[in-house]
DNA sequence: ACGTATCATTGACTTTTATCAATACATTTT
DNA sequence: AAAATGTATTGATAAAAGTCAATGATACGT
């Protein structure tokens, strides 16, 4: 249990056992099925999830009724609506289960206490915080200055499986496409590698 | 001097006479003239760059030789090629001056220091991480899901001084469009005021 | 104050992407 | 097993954005 979640800490960190200890006694286990949310519009972000099993995506509904997909969050992968996890004001998100999942539930109390306690885990919030900051910075980059089939090159070359594991159309919805637009570009690509 | 410096890190975490004197010792004041570069495509990025006064941008360019605007920074903003500073690997954008700058110059080495030595330093840090990660993935969002023109009265709304002191065509870079497009929706939104 | 950049706009045309509709296939549900 | 749902592809057409070129207007450096 949480072996996933202590191995991707100690990429950044090292805990002992006794803080591994405690730490664990902040953290709350729980599974969910495929299509169950852990949030939905509406409510307010009060955890951060981790995902040990299993994939999540989060994603925002337009006026017309098309769901947008901000993030995709496989094992080892952190998720939640940070702005309203922050602001306390009710998300406008939803993170629902692509796969059946495990997760690993901090809640904001826990966190503080953690911090308070293990200092290291403040640094460790801080690096990977710094992470998210720079591979949402090249993202948004890619995502404003590459062309179709760029986008969805450098995609599938940076996550194989996520190809494998969700459907094209939300790929597609990822990258800001109509299913139709990354059909046919692929459908080119493949033409032009013959 | 540093006075901006300082009243944004008290929006924050607080800091003493003492302390504040102690975290001047390691900044370093840098005025910079309109056109000049603070970082060449190519340079390794060694400083977090905060503005006091004046207005940067950072910068790619592309194949075809066309600059893709990535960030502005007007008065009290950080900027800096992160990915660059964090790896140490040469970095792939620009970053020069709209307006004649005053600038404060932290080194890694004057960070890295800082925030053992005052650690209340990290959490700001933080804290400052967390809000341009939130920040980064809000434009990410809208770009990839808002029209031109919303996307266009977005940034008017929320930044309607840098549309005084920017040209439009490095307003319509940053959004990811030609000149000649952002013109024409321009004129679109206006017709359709009247 | 001058000449030179730079800048914003507009028109004509091309390319890219979205939209709507139909089809075929696969996967789930009952 | 049959029905319902979800998924990917393709075609026809419309809408949006890019490209190229020309014209005034403005700002800037000396």
């Amino acid at each position: 249990m949480y072996d996933l979640f202590f191995k991707t800490l100690s990429q950044k960190i090292e805990l002992t056992a006794d803080e591994k200890e405690l730490f664990a006694s902040y953290l709350t286990p729980k599974k969910l099925r495929r299509k169950q949310y852990i949030l939905q519009e509406g409510e307010v972000s009060r955890h951060t999830i981790f995902v040990e099993k299993g994939l999540l995506r989060s994603y925002a509904v337009d006026d017309k009724g098309t769901e947008r997909i901000i993030q995709f969050a496989p094992e080892g992968w952190f998720i939640s609506d940070l702005y309203s996890y922050i602001t306390g004001e009710p998300s406008v998100f939803n993170i629902d289960a692509l796969e059946d999942c495990e997760l690993v539930l901090i809640s904001k109390n826990a966190t503080d206490e953690l911090r308070a306690r293990i200092p290291k885990y403040l640094e460790y919030s801080f690096l990977q915080m710094q992470n998210a900051y720079v591979a949402t910075q090249r993202r948004l980059f890619d995502m404003v200055n590459l062309s179709t089939e760029e986008k969805y090159s450098k995609l599938a070359a940076k996550y194989p499986d996520l190809l494998q594991r969700v459907p094209q159309h939300m790929i597609a919805s990822y990258l800001g496409l109509t299913p139709e637009t990354l059909s046919r570009a692929r459908r080119q690509m493949a033409l032009r590698k013959r």
